[in-house]
DNA sequence: AACCAAGTTTCATTATATGGAACTTATCTA
DNA sequence: TAGATAAGTTCCATATAATGAAACTTGGTT
């Protein structure tokens, strides 16, 4: 799954490191990284020194532990705001959910994952950085299949290798070729569907969205459970999917951002 | 306002770097970096590259415009999945935002500022500036102040010092020694008042959050307009405000982090 | 076609990161 | 409580990576 070969010096063995603190997902000590980590004692203790007083990385002295720091909460708030999709993205997702009363997802491509980046439901209103952030799998999702489908030959196959397979229902695709060929029918309907292959019952439809000259900016997906439609009956939202898609990319592409804030 | 003397080598370059895209807050050409630069052209391109390898920024080659990259909001979630405030805060805000049918701010300190990590907003939107992620003064602000105000001495001196202090209102506060003697205030009284000191019309109280230990883990607001309360009504909102923070201090202090993701 | 500006590559030099080992706390154990 | 073990921090000669002046390439303009 974390094919980051290239070390890019000492400014990718940071950001490697602060991959490894996200991972593990909670504080965690000095010990418990050096275990883990190809650096020697000293190295990885100035790495973390730097990160700490850069504010990318949190230091409880009380505990011992090292977390996330508050600069990267900054600093993502600003790539969501001059991210070109989601801010563009924002009224026509509230209008596709409140239209349909599903659940929308706005993703992009990251490393042959699918980033979400919003997401609309009409029940429960949107809370920030518990949903947007997430990634999920590249093959076995309808946008990360939507977006890989349209990249160019060269970088969809290069990214399809690269897919760590896991069968998390019986429905999972788990081969290159199953995905090449699913990618190619994919490209023939413009639309691409999640048939519980992630999670069980829950089913979705989704397109890429494309610049003008046929780029992949991300993807947009309506996202449902077998309990209200079947997979049949969601092709039935193929129209209003895809016009939404259309209007996000052609607004990605004359947006002008503002002068100043 | 931007106090970041120490270089941190390479990786502080970097982050720099970072810091500076976001801070234009539209993609943006590598000349226009260049000019504010400090480094030579060579310099400051490869420092582009190897961020935009990794992902730090995307880079449309199109247009030729460097944006904030993807993986900072990747990394963002995780900080804030894993910060001990915001996810074990939200079930409380959510309750108080209710009861009170008024809008409230989670808050942490970061570099004398005010990060706002989390908001709720009942019914009745109030415009105005704030938003998960979004910075704001530490001086002229309910959260701010709080925080600030239950800081060891030491440190909260050097903060003081450190503000850049800006009239916005009439009512805002502009020197280090009113600054110093509202904070003293501040303590005596538990919590603090925005009075109009930031936008005209809107009033905030606000309290610190603290651990079993007086450490300042971060603040907490009630805010609203003078068209629906008096500074004097406002205070009514004390006791919520405090039971809140201080059920918000304790839970973080216990909190386990799940096992495994 | 000649020019100019923007972006990219090269390479000797310099500065920085590295990591083995010694050292200094904390924490556990008998 | 001493002694032992582990965790965290500092040192310093060496290796490695970053630097930046200059040359080069590319794309656009007159």
């Amino acid at each position: 799954m974390k094919i980051r070969n290239n070390s890019d010096g000492t400014v990718g063995k940071a950001l490697d490191l602060l991959d490894q603190v996200a991972a593990i997902g909670r504080p965690v000590r000095f010990s418990e990284l050096l275990t883990a980590s190809p650096h020697p004692k000293a190295t990885l203790y100035r790495l973390l020194q730097t990160l700490t007083s850069q504010g990318m990385l949190g230091y409880d002295s009380e505990r011992q532990l090292y977390s996330l720091g508050v600069r990267l909460v900054r600093l993502a708030h600003a790539a969501w705001r001059q991210s070109s999709l989601a801010p563009i993205a924002r009224p026509l997702l509230d209008e596709l959910s409140l239209k349909l009363a599903e659940t929308v997802h706005l993703g992009q491509l990251d490393h042959g994952q699918v980033l979400y980046v919003d997401k609309r439901n009409p029940a429960s209103p949107l809370a920030m950085y518990s949903d947007a952030g997430k990634i999920g799998p590249g093959y076995c999702t309808g946008i990360g299949k939507a977006m890989l489908a349209f990249l160019p030959a060269e970088q969809r196959q290069s990214l399809v290798q690269q897919q760590s397979f896991h069968r998390y229902t019986a429905n999972t695709i788990v081969s290159v070729e199953q995905l090449s060929a699913e990618l190619a029918e994919i490209r023939q309907q413009q639309v691409a569907f999640d048939r519980e292959e992630h999670e069980p019952n829950i089913i979705c439809i989704a397109a890429p969205i494309l610049s003008s000259s046929k780029r992949v900016l991300g993807g947009l997906s309506i996202t449902t459970s077998t309990a209200r439609y079947t997979l049949l009956e969601l092709a039935a939202f193929k129209v209003d999917l895809l016009a939404t898609a259309s209007k996000i990319g052609a607004l990605a592409e004359t947006w002008d951002f503002p002068e100043t804030n």
